[in-house]
DNA sequence: CGCGGACATGTATAATTATACAAAAAAATG
DNA sequence: CATTTTTTTGTATAATTATACATGTCCGCG
């Protein structure tokens, strides 16, 4: 068999259709005429550098491209690492460094629950309009920080 | 437990050290103080949308950016704050800071209307192909402009 | 206050993936 | 060409991950 044809239908394959499991891949490649078991599509995954990724839609297996891992440090979610309240204020811990830059998005929003903010270093403290709306303000500032993938 | 703190946890370390079995991670996150059992790190893996990368050094967890250019434009909304344009030029004002950011965005549009950005502090020139797609690009960076989307 | 619902977690195990070992196939060598 | 070495593959199973089920916690409501 030649290995190299194998290798061009699983990248096929896989960015054209939603594949979860080995099992799935190995049914799409026998239909396309390549007869392997799953120790050998384990080891061409390998070989391919493939990735399996927790999607909204499941899992899946896309192709990796390592310079997507460098981007991350620039979305908010990633930046901030907590996010907290007490009865008047929101606190916001982000990455070191990143609270000038996450509080200026988060004044961006221009939400009506938010009076303003002030940032340090790593913490950024959110004064919501009132404390009525403090829960507001923290499951808003929380959507930010879970924010995963666009969906 | 703390969830968020968890969550925060967990982004830290993959971003910052080879994991590549759950168990390492489990492992990793006990010594941060999370006690947690490999289901529940399963689940939030899962929550996550981490993906597991096969790579030259061996299997390794990674955060997942689902599509560089759609994910990019989740935060460019944020960040441009004013799209104005004369009879040649589209002018963009952002975040401070964030103009060099914003261009490169918006360059790797490749649209055809668009010649090219030059970018200062928290200002952008754009220059469009033609002063007659003036409004066109116009029209375009003000679409970005206006995708907020938050939580 | 008690109750119900939502959410989170652990246990046990099913599902999925990776790999040791052996054999076959392909490539390299003299 | 025969032989040796390297690569590839399958089988069986170990390793890893996902999930069904049960339980506990927290919160809002009457």
């Amino acid at each position: 068999m030649d290995k190299q044809s194998r290798h061009a239908a699983i990248k096929h394959i896989i960015s054209h259709r939603l594949v979860g499991t080995q099992e799935d891949l190995r049914k799409a490649l026998k239909s396309a005429g390549f007869g392997i078991t799953q120790a050998t599509l384990s080891r061409d995954l390998k070989d391919l550098g493939v990735a399996r990724v927790n999607s909204p839609e499941g899992p899946k297996y896309v192709i990796h491209v390592e310079s997507e891992e460098r981007r991350l440090q620039s979305f908010i979610g990633l930046e901030i690492e907590q996010v907290d309240a007490n009865e008047s204020l929101v606190v916001v811990k982000t990455l070191p460094g990143r609270a000038q830059g996450v509080a200026e998005i988060i004044d961006s929003l221009h939400h009506p629950a938010i009076l303003g903010t002030i940032a340090g270093d790593n913490t950024i403290l959110v004064t919501p309009t009132s404390t009525k709306r403090n829960k507001e303000v923290m499951k808003l500032l929380q959507g930010l920080m879970m924010k995963k993938q666009v969906a």
